[in-house]
Parts: structure tokens; sequence; C-alpha cells
DNA sequence: CGGGCCGTTGAAAATGATCAAGTAGCGTGG
DNA sequence: CCACGCTACTTGATCATTTTCAACGGCCCG
């Protein structure tokens, strides 16, 4: 279980859920010489304002990117009337490991707030992962933690209704977020409802509502972009589905 | 494009939902000499009878699968009531990459089928990708192309309605059967209408209404686990969301 | 000051889930 | 070989949840 931790709880179905953030990175386990030969892959850095697009879908691969500073939102923005967020990533996140199967970017990243990313040659990175076993392992990780990510998400669409979802939703930021070393009770959206709704499968609308019903009931307090979680325990609750068993 | 196929479509969005399937496969680029190698660490064949599980969520990492004969349902199966199917495999799909990440698998995975599998233990093939560098490339490709599979369910159990989603189920399964070398418009179901619900999000009854719909329709005749194609192009036509427009 | 975006809330409508009943097919054992 | 029981599948009626449509307030920025 080391370099993976999970959010405890008495919830057996919320640990599960529970998103398992890896402080995977790239340079874990290498030499400060070899870690030297890595940062000179990622020596050029990118600044991405507010709104723009650091990539599209379809752009041919040149580079994956490591996000330095900000955030960012990956997804499919308006292709013939459907838009779908596919995830959010901040510092340490990776953006476009998508593109190494196929050869070209499979969504559109765009920056949340104003951004700074490294870029990385993906080619020069798999030269070096030959030179470097631990580097060709982290990045064998990396993808592997996307592929659960990205389960946890199929999970939380096909079995949790909207309360449950924006439940798991916030709770995994929180958990992110304090592996970033912030607090995980207080902390601020990059994102709008809209962006957030697309990401769990919901309209906007039905967010607002579900925010309503965690004030009354005090399991949240979410103005605008400020988040207070105020009983984390009775929002785990919420996703474990136990509450479904007794008549509220 | 190589190794990359897409259902063409006059309506763009099925080109972006329709799973790209790719003809990965570790040994691609290999000299004979290697292609050896590599298969010294498959040479263990299992054999898992229909119902029965090659493993279970929590076990701890000993080996990723290769499907050689047979067809498998991965996900989570009975966890506090909650039930989630999050894929499908069959000849030459992989099981089990998840693991890479944390060391113990993220799904129960259960022969639908009397099945056969070659394990790898993940272990040697990372040493035997130190040597072999289109190894690694595959093992990273294998791995990129699961996210991209991923990414496909999540944009469809976000956007799409019943009928859309069990749509774009039914085409990427005829996909996934042609490039086996079967075809496209007849074929047999492994799984039962639960486990198709449970993969699209939605209960087994509503995937008997959609069923009768598309027979009303001449979309497709599907009785018991026969599926016979009538008009693929409406199916990707109500994927492409476009009939949203129009009134029927 | 005005326009646009974002967020909130209400009421009506639509979609899918749930509950219920019945049918079909299959393998097993008498 | 048939009867039995089991599972999978189908269809109808009702119910619950979420979407849709609409109206409104706040805030920021030009």
């Amino acid at each position: 279980m080391n370099e993976v931790t999970f959010i405890q709880s008495q919830y057996p179905e919320a640990l599960w859920l529970s998103r398992s953030v890896s402080k995977l990175c790239l340079s874990i386990g290498l030499s400060s010489r070899d870690a030297e030969r890595l940062n000179n892959l990622m020596a050029e850095r990118i600044k991405v304002r507010r709104g723009s697009a650091l990539y599209r879908i379809g752009d041919p691969l040149c580079s994956i990117y490591a996000v330095r500073v900000g955030a960012f939102k990956t997804g499919i923005m308006s292709v013939n009337g459907h838009n779908q967020i596919l995830g959010f990533q901040m510092s340490g996140d990776m953006l476009g490991l998508e593109v190494i199967s196929t050869g070209y970017y499979g969504c559109d990243a765009v920056a949340l707030e104003d951004s700074e990313v490294s870029s990385i040659n993906y080619f020069q990175l798999e030269t070096l992962a030959q030179d470097l076993p631990a580097v060709q392992h982290n990045l064998s990780k990396l993808l592997s933690c996307e592929i659960v990510r990205d389960r946890h998400m199929m999970f939380l669409m096909g079995n949790l209704n909207s309360k449950e979802r924006l439940a798991g939703f916030l709770l995994n930021l929180s958990q992110q977020l304090s592996v970033l070393g912030n607090s995980s009770t207080n902390f601020v959206l990059k994102m709008s409802r809209e962006d957030i709704g697309s990401y769990i499968g919901l309209r906007l609308e039905t967010i607002c509502r579900c925010i309503a019903h965690f004030r009354n009931h005090g399991l949240a307090e979410i103005t605008g972009r400020d988040v207070k979680i105020l009983n984390a325990e009775g929002l785990r609750y919420l996703i474990s589905g136990l509450h479904r068993n007794v008549r509220d």
C-alpha cells in the first residue's frame, strides 16, 4: 500500500470509491544524476492563460505535459452539441496520456486559471526510459493510475444518484487538495457548476439543488466557488449507499 | 492512423464515440528471436470455467493476463449492494492492467464462457521491457489504449440516453468482433441483459425496452442472445445526437 | 450603466427505475 | 423423456429522479 492512500472510513463502499491518490511522479526512485537527465526533458515551461487551450482534440502527438501551477479541465468541448468533461488536473497531474495509443490528443485541455505546464517530449521520454528502468516503471504506473481513476468515475456514473455523485466529487477533490498540502475542508472550486455537472453526468441545475441539499443538511456549505466541508463522514455515508436502506 | 481504425460515418459524433480498436499486442515490432523471449513469459495457460473468477478485487498482483479463448467481464460484483461492470474482454484483450499502479487487482474478472488466458508475470515483463524497447512501447500503448476506451465509456454514460447508449454498445461490439474476423452484423452476446445494463448504466428492463424499440424501428433484431444489426447507419445516426433536433 | 456569464430556484415534463406478473429456455434428476 | 426448478428475458403500470424551461439576482468587466 505504499505510495497509495485511501480515505479511511467505516463504510466499505466509500473505501472502494474513494479515489486513490498516488504521489506518482516520473522521477521517483531516480538518483539525482538521473533525475537531472529527466529534468532536461522537461526544460520547456509553457504558460497557458485562463480559458485558452493547451491542446485540442485531434492535434498530433508532440508532448505530454505535467501541470506545474494552476488547473485544467480536459474533455470534449462542444462536438456536435455534446459536451463532456473527462477530468480536472492540477499541480502534479499529467495531461495528454491518452495520446500514446493513438498518436493524437483525444481531448481538449483548457486552463481553468492562468497556469503553467512542463512539456515532455514523449519520444525522448521513451528513449530515456530504455536507459532508466525506474522511469519506465513510473510511466507504466502513471498510465495504470489513470485507468483506476477513470474506472472510479465509471462506477460513480453508473451506480450513484445526484447527491451521491456530488458527494464523491467533493471528497475526491478534498483529498487531492490535502495531498497537495491544502486544507481538506475549506477550498475554492476552479470550475463552474456546468463543468462539474458535465464531469459527473448531471445538469448544472441539478448540481445547484444538491448544493442546496448539502447546505440544508449541514453536510457542506458552498457559496459561489467557496467550499466548506462540514461533515465529511456524512458525505462518505451518502456514497456508501447505506442510507438507501433507511427511509428519510 | 496505422494500427487504429475508426467506424467511418457521416456523423462526426459517431466518429468520436466509436471505440478505436487497436490490434495492439505486446509482440508487435519484435524479431522472431525476441518474440520467443516474450512467449516464454506467457508459457502458462490458464483455463477458467464459465462463471468462475480469474481474480478478485483486492487480490495481490502476480500477473496480468491476455485472453486467448473466450470472454470475460470485469467489474465490481456486489460490493455493498452496488454492482458495476467496467468492461468486457475477449480474444486478444488484456486483463488486470489496473493492477500496475496499486499492486492489487481493482476488479473482479469473471469468465462469461469457458475460457483460456495466458498469464504474464508483470515483474518479468518489466525486466524484459528494459531489454526490448518495442515491448516497453507496446506496453505503454496498451495502457494508453485502455484509457481511451474508458474515456469513451465516460462520454457515453455522461451524454447519451438509453437508446443511444445501447446503440453505442452494439456498434462497439460489432466493430470489435469484425476486427477479430467475425461478422459485424450477426453475432451472439456472451453477456446477460443485466451485465449490459450495468456496463452502460441502465437497468436490465430498460435494455429490453430499447431492444424492442430497435426491433420496431428496423434497426436491429435481437432475440435472446442473437443479434442481427439491420441498419448500422441508423444506429450511428442515433449516437450522433442529430435526431434530437428533429421531432419524431 | 449595460450586457454577459454564473448561479439559484420553481414548476412542468420526460426519462428511466421500480414493482409486478408472466413467458421462454435450459439443465438436472427422476 | 418429461417434469421441475432455475435463470434469463419480456412487458405493463406506476413511481421517482432528473431534465427542461423559465425567471430572476449578483457580479464583473467593458
